[in-house]
DNA sequence: CCATTAAGATGACCTAGATCAATATCATCG
DNA sequence: CGATGATATTGATCTAGGTCATCTTAATGG
């Protein structure tokens, strides 16, 4: 397959913007990307942190047109994977296909479990679930679990999160004091996984 | 394409369960149809309404077994659209393929609408934005858009939108108030379209 | 290397919507 | 058809998280 091994971006430049045409979807090769659409009053909805590994430019697909903009949250690399390329390779290789239908169904699962958060989940929950995640995705790359470094700032968190930055640092402050983190800017240890798991749930 | 012509299904009946195995979408043919999910501590998440002319059942793929529940909210008829079929056929006919990406894709966008929704806008607002949503649904199926019934309770409403029943019943209250909406049980009239689409952005 | 600006933390106060409770209305079935 | 449980409305009160304001710390650049 013709992949575009992309050269290194910069910290907030774009992969693509929101009404571009929809040409490819991405995998992130190294540092971080963050997925955003701005509704027509304007403010800005974060959709999706993607670490490296990740695929993400899906939204795309349905109006031809990407719905999402997507900038890197520091300096980062990323694979171009141009989607008729990818349409007709799946017509002669069915599983990639269906495992191209599987990232999207993911997707959709992965929308619908921040739906439920963010319609029934308290503010420390959500933020629990955030760090539960981003745990998780860094021991399936072989990182640690329990330190690790945030991404993304205490703006973007809450904005994906549906709360303002005062929220997310009093709910750090908590963590904090109840001995379940350690917190150092971005840099964070989790000393009490039970308890985050518990949280999170 | 084999397709199941299904026979009625009641009321609180399920069309499939999350966990079972995925097998098939489908289209809903008459009546009405809500998606839900169960979180691991038991509470549940209403993560869509279907009406007729609206395919459900998409967030299967991923795992080979449904993630979400599907019930009929009232009386309804839907056709199984039967997965392998698809894959099979989709293969032969590029175009059912690409077709298939845009559900799944519109899938995806409709989640992040929600998201936005859910993040950052207020029980008027979220209100306002389901009205509209199925009063445009209703006029693609040639019904009127000005006048129609809700298929789903106070409940379902409120748990969609991340509302409670009581909130929900002071919103239809407040949009009664200001003439905006005249509401009588599920039956809906819209009186000041241009303040419902203001509402609703 | 300091100046300027952005990011984060913390405190005081306020409000939208939750919770609790009472009542009213609807649907269903024996 | 009247009784019973579900569904909806309405009111009184409470609270999680928002808002606003101040202060601290960390990046960035000239």
């Amino acid at each position: 397959m013709k992949i575009q091994r992309g050269r290194p971006l910069h910290k907030d430049r774009h992969v693509y913007s929101a009404g571009e045409e929809f040409k490819s979807v991405f995998a992130v090769r190294s540092g971080s990307i963050k997925s955003y659409t701005v509704s027509n009053d304007g403010q800005e909805q974060v959709t999706g942190f993607h670490l490296p590994g990740e695929i993400f430019g899906m939204d795309g697909i349905a109006h031809n047109h990407y719905t999402n903009s997507a900038l890197a949250m520091e300096t980062a690399a990323v694979c171009e994977i141009p989607f008729s390329k990818l349409q007709d390779l799946s017509i002669a290789i069915p599983s990639l296909q269906r495992h191209f239908f599987q990232l999207m169904s993911k997707e959709i699962t992965n929308d619908q479990q921040l739906i439920t958060l963010l319609s029934k989940n308290s503010a420390e929950e959500r933020v629990a679930t955030l760090l539960l995640s981003i745990s998780n995705r860094n021991l399936r790359r072989q990182l640690s679990g329990t330190r690790f470094r945030l991404p993304m700032s205490r703006a973007d968190i809450g904005n994906y999160l549906g709360l303002t930055v005062e929220t997310v640092s009093r709910v750090f402050g908590r963590f904090q004091k109840q001995d379940m983190l350690k917190v150092d800017k971005k840099e964070i240890e989790v000393l009490d996984f039970d308890k985050l798991r518990a949280l999170a749930n």
